[in-house]
DNA sequence: CCCGCCCCGTGACTTTTGTCACTGCCAGCC
DNA sequence: GGCTGGCAGTGACAAAAGTCACGGGGCGGG
């Protein structure tokens, strides 16, 4: 459906399009639809020929590859302001990854080939494109880099780590973080299986570093899961 | 040090350069040096700042990686005709990952200022830097599939077949690669150690698949080879 | 209230991966 | 020739990862 004035102000915070004027704004948000995605609904497969250029304008969107027996391996998580598929958009090739709403998610869309005249019209944002897709190089290097040299427990204290600094909450007995995710989740960010993460968690309690509580963590000894992090394999 | 006029023969075949007139060529070849890097030597190292763009005009390159503990991850292999650091050149960001020469290499270099004034008076140069890092960013996206999803096995046979097709030669006995890296190479491609290359290798011919003649691998059943391939896990 | 559905924990394995230590081979070199 | 150094094969383990199966909890819908 198409959207109104409100689209404008997304848009205006959407790096990409940073340094556009308020009148180049108003023309691209005319090209703007906008959707709501429920928790887990597919927002593209895998090597789908490539619509267009979504927007996470609210909730949070998961990039993941499905493996034939039916593992998952996050690759991003994209939250509000963040562009999905900027690279297929512009190269013309399909999708390489599944995206799906990781929560509710309202999400913008703009159809290539409207995104694709914008563009020549506007060569900066093809400089923003680069500077977007090097972004996402440099992650996938992490990925790549965690997968081949660490374990899953590594892996795992690395992530807590990252999410105490991100969203964790300080308390009289360390830092809270509310995970809003399964254990299946985790599993898939962290490239393993749910089984591992349980266990890992459960291990990692055992030894007095973190409390676990449901799907809310309470990191205790911080300095001892840097220490074990910077021990890399 | 400074090059003469073959340096435009190898520009002309570099894809980020494809399209530039003859004049353009000449202009930017002057401001191309040249280095020869031994098998083994450094082009530069992960977390260094960026110099500039370096072209490979013969032999081979590997991006790398290297674990506090010594193993390697190779993200790259690029052969003549290819750039590398596109990236950090554009965006002025370190090198996210090292590189050596694989084999005795001729290497071209352009410093960052001049490829960066270079773009600013050819745009549609920067349209084929999105290109080049589109492409290495599905690569990666493949290495992270392997590396999540299948066995160190799965990946050997998939690289076998993969060489077989890219420089195999057909014999009576089956299809001739020669494989011009040691195990420690091929381990490092593939993200585990040497022993479990050397190990898989002697299975597969074990089980018939294959034979090995020193780096010399004929595949006898390469319909064998990409059943097990196709059942991936 | 009860059922079904997800999610979580866990025991008991199996398989895969990684480590260590040694041996043997071959090429290049003094 | 005899040394050296890099590379390859392998046995014996150890550790990590993954699989299967099951029990139990919580929650929402009928």
């Amino acid at each position: 459906m198409p959207l109104g004035a409100n689209a404008e102000a997304i848009l205006r915070r959407i790096p990409l399009f940073a340094g556009l004027t308020e009148s180049e704004l108003h023309a691209l948000a005319a090209r703007v639809s906008s959707r709501h995605f429920g928790r887990g609904e597919l927002l593209f497969s895998e090597g789908d020929p490539c619509q267009g250029l979504f927007i996470v304008a609210a909730g949070k969107v998961r990039i993941f590859k499905m493996s034939a027996s039916g593992r998952e391996q996050i690759l991003a998580l994209e939250g509000a302001g963040s562009t999905i598929a900027e690279l297929p958009v512009f190269d013309g090739g399909n999708y390489p990854a599944s995206a799906s709403a990781a929560e509710d998610a309202e999400v913008l869309f703009i159809s290539r080939k409207d995104f694709q005249n914008f563009c020549r019209e506007h060569p900066e944002v093809a400089l923003k494109v680069i500077a977007v897709v090097g972004g996402r190089l440099r992650r996938l290097v992490g990925i790549i880099e965690e997968l081949s040299f660490t374990t899953v427990r590594q892996r795992l204290i690395t992530l807590l780590l990252r999410l105490a600094q991100e969203k964790g909450a300080m308390s009289k007995q360390g830092i809270r973080i509310e995970l809003g995710a399964s254990h299946q989740e985790l599993a898939a960010e962290l490239g393993t299986v749910r089984e591992l993460v349980s266990r890992n968690l459960g291990r990692l309690q055992a030894e007095g570093l973190i409390e676990v509580e449901g799907r809310e963590i309470i990191v205790k000894d911080a300095a001892g899961l840097k220490r074990e992090q910077a021990a890399a394999e």
